[in-house]
DNA sequence: ATAACTTTAGACCAAATGTACTAAAAAATT
DNA sequence: AATTTTTTAGTACATTTGGTCTAAAGTTAT
């Protein structure tokens, strides 16, 4: 018999890798305890339905962002800043790809983590506005040619975050893990192209190049 | 007893309203059938399986895609055109939002509709390509600052045209079809503002007002 | 009106799933 | 060592779902 908290890692550890290759909805408890060679039952025990595993793992990822987001804040420079955390952003979320990519269905039956996850985004937009108004300031980030018009760009950006990884799987289902966050988190960077100074351009082309 | 396209037509009918009442994964045969109160054999003598109601319904809203398009050709001025058809498109994506929804699990079970799904994909890159062309030359949009930037702005706008009604679901659970188009088409179109020449954005500060 | 067909309902089946209950095995505590 | 708590497997049950088969009812064509 394992001990109780390896028992739970192994059971979230297996449940990851189930939903994120089979989805979701696709996946059942019993399913989940076979594959472990333990009883569903059992399985039960620990986890009394799907929905508890889905918020265990969602608090995984959680811990995780907020462990990049403190990291993040060492970027001096915003354009170095952009590129770094993109990445290590997408590849935390992509280990958790079910979570966004099922996001609509979990949350319509998971209330709690609906709160928690819209609670999340609110910190997200706060985020980004920060690092906007840190970028225009530093002379990277243009000034708004209209009222509200980084408000929008947030939209745009939180939308684009939200969604990539259900594209990819439409798009791009026989692409590598890296391929994948490589060419997503580019074009994430490229939503911010047309906001940035002159200054800012040249930084950009030089790390492209 | 309806006649034979009476009866097919008020299937789609009401799976249309169930589908994207309830989300597709959560509506049996058997639900429609029993909110059409037929039999749900009686059902599947119409549409064999839920799969082959999804493919129907696509076909409806390809339709309705393909007519937008004809019309569209029309507008001359690249702005106003954008305003409008983007509006129309939105309204009609709007109607069958539960393939948007639950796109990507619709795909990965129903492999002839992902076909028509991806050549559709490319014919509305296209689309925006040719869009993009014109407005360039017609002074609306400015240039290309850096290779293949024109072609990274049409994945971008692919990607929300893709999930804007997924992110609906998700913030704004309450508001009102009308408020929901509004704020995407919006949201959408002001994705293109830092692309327009001055001639360009002169004019869409005008029909913004 | 009769025959051929289309459409419909009902009964039935098998598989999957969530859930509850019980008892045994293992681990921890005293 | 004995007792208590935690963990585990097994069984059984109700529900949902997709699917098949049959026979009846309705429609159309001859």
């Amino acid at each position: 018999m394992l001990k109780k908290n390896k028992s739970k890692e192994k059971i979230l550890q297996k449940a990851l890798e189930l939903f994120n290759g089979k989805g979701f909805t696709n996946v059942s408890i019993r399913l989940i305890a076979a594959e472990l060679n333990i009883s569903h039952s059992n399985l039960i025990y620990h986890y009394k339905t799907k929905n508890d595993i889905a918020t265990a793992l969602h608090n995984e990822l959680l811990g995780k962002a907020i462990a990049l987001n403190k990291q993040a804040v060492t970027y001096t420079d915003f354009i170095e800043g952009l590129f770094e955390s993109t990445k290590k952003g997408f590849e935390i979320l992509y280990e958790y790809r079910f979570l966004m990519i099922d996001l609509n269905f979990i949350l319509k039956e998971n209330e709690a983590l609906k709160t928690v996850f819209l609670e999340v985004e609110k910190i997200r937009a706060k985020m980004y506005e920060n690092v906007v108004q840190n970028a225009v300031k530093q002379g990277d980030l243009r000034n708004e040619l209209y009222p509200g018009e980084y408000r929008f760009f947030i939209d745009h950006i939180k939308i684009f975050s939200d969604s990539w990884i259900v594209s990819s799987q439409i798009y791009y289902t026989d692409l590598t893990k890296k391929v994948i966050i490589d060419l997503y988190a580019d074009l994430f960077i490229k939503m911010w192209f047309p906001y940035l100074t002159e200054k800012g351009k040249e930084k950009f082309f030089r790390i492209i190049s």
